[in-house]
DNA sequence: GATTCTCTCAACTAATTAGTTAACTGGCTC
DNA sequence: GAGCCAGTTAACTAATTAGTTGAGAGAATC
């Protein structure tokens, strides 16, 4: 299935948009883990996790790699690096956003605001 | 209401998973609208403009300014540098993390992950 | 003051989501 | 092969969400 950038940023920013699966995410840092090991400090059932990590995977945040019963997960940033790009473009404007917005504080009431 | 950093990261993701929602971010950039202005090119009807505007709002993405009958609306860069912030963090990692991917790729079956 | 314009709110629908428990598949180990 | 371990899937519930239409509040205009 090849996916958009526009929807790809809808599942990336949907993804991070649960704490649980933030927390994955960091304790992915630096190491592989199996599905048990990412449930065993989460308040959640392992049947919970493992929806959370099917839904990290869909959105290729993360990668598993099955290795006999055992399923290792490992982090992948490429969604991640689209998702860091979507905001920074955004910020580039947001200098110019401030001086607009200071020119409308600046103005007498009734003045337009562009 | 005073929102943790976490729960607030919730609602900038959560706010940004929508593709309506970030064309309303776009179209903020370098300048001020009224909610019918942003609502024109979407093919959506005004009141569901009008929701996305309160998720934006509650989001603390962008702010409101009523003067008479209009509703201004001008995008607000806070919560956006925090996202920014966390995926860097992540990112910070990913350097690790391939090294980690690659010394298992080159492991003879078998071999632990980490 | 009647009308029009801007915007929100209420009520409803259909779809999605996060969680549960229970059952199942497939791999490892006595 | 009997039993255990790792993980997914199924079926269900409760909550949330994106959209609709219709009504209503307030401000501007003729």
């Amino acid at each position: 299935m090849v996916k958009d950038c526009e929807s790809q940023l809808d599942t990336t920013f949907a993804a991070l948009a649960d704490p649980t699966r933030r927390a994955i995410l960091l304790r992915l840092r630096g190491q592989s883990l199996r599905v048990t090991e990412v449930a065993e400090p989460l308040p959640i059932s392992l049947a919970a996790t493992s929806k959370h990590v099917k839904v990290l995977e869909r959105a290729g945040l993360i990668t598993r790699t099955v290795r006999g019963r055992d399923h290792w997960l490992t982090l992948n940033a490429g969604p991640l690096a689209k998702a860091a790009e979507w905001i920074s473009a955004q910020q580039r404007f947001w200098e110019a956003n401030l001086s607009v917005l200071s020119s409308f504080l600046g103005e007498p009431a009734g003045g337009r605001l562009e």
